[in-house]
DNA sequence: CCCGAACACCGATCGGCAATCGGTATTTTA
DNA sequence: TAAAATACCGATTGCCGATCGGTGTTCGGG
């Protein structure tokens, strides 16, 4: 389930960073910051918002003739899933290895990066246990999951 | 720095997943477990192996006439590496937002996932003092103070 | 109500890359 | 030294992103 993140091509990743950037657009305020500076005319820009949209990576909406186009997914949340993608079935259980592999290269990534990351884990774990105690008192001990906000 | 993840084919992965399994193989053994069952020559497992060769995922000795293949990363490695590439410089500011959402993701993975990266967040911190204090005794004795670069 | 402008949509082409193979050169080995 | 095993090379195919023009459709101003 979840948005699969397939492999995009330069101008897709292009035109989705402006629309992470800049919100909301239509072909044409892509173009002028994205096709003009390339030299590709507009049916370029077209083309390519159409195709990022049958990949469920932008929503549209028609406004008076025109569509806007707008991104499913945040910058962060499409990293993310295309983080999970890359780290294979996290339920499975060799998963650990790879997570291990992940943080050591984060630790090794100079910064506070680690830090960070353990901080974010924390904050998870709390929230998670949060959330459990609530479904908890709002319904039965069983539940098939699924909720979200 | 580092080795470049890129994107690979499908003949290219069941071949990197077969090394991962059965270690160092030549062309012929590779061609048994993984080209066989598709029917496709020996010719072509020899050219995906050069392909994963160039691409310096595999490294490969010459034993005898034959070359004989082994990957490079390993598979958690591998996978680690390619989560890294998704996510983004981690050095960046930006990069904690990309963390917490996939450090949600894995809390939504169900399962224990969401504690064993926690345990394996907590073991590299302290690998990281250690190494720290060690690199401190290392360079000199009389440096009691913050460690910068 | 009608026309021109602004778009969407479709089909064609091109380029890059994985997959696929056979043919030829090269090295082993019996 | 000939046959067998392999490496290596070039050609072909298929897929997909990039690119565009042409045609149809829809809005908005007169």
């Amino acid at each position: 389930m979840a948005i699969e993140i397939p492999a995009l091509g330069e101008l897709e990743t292009a035109v989705l960073e402006f629309l992470w950037d800049h919100g909301t657009s239509d072909a044409k305020d892509v173009h002028r910051s994205v096709g003009e500076p390339r030299d590709i005319s507009l049916s370029t820009i077209q083309s390519t918002l159409e195709r990022l949209f049958r990949k469920r990576l932008l929503m549209r909406e028609k406004v008076s003739h025109a569509f806007r186009y707008a991104p499913v997914l945040t910058r962060s949340e499409f990293r993310a899933r295309a983080m999970a993608d890359a780290a294979g079935d996290l339920r499975k259980a060799d998963s650990a290895g790879v997570l291990a592999a992940f943080v050591d290269l984060v630790a090794r990534s100079d910064g506070h990066a680690l830090d960070e990351l353990a901080r974010i884990v924390e904050r998870a774990q709390e929230t998670r246990s949060q959330e459990t105690r609530a479904e908890r008192e709002t319904k039965g001990p069983k539940k098939p999951l699924g909720a979200k906000k």
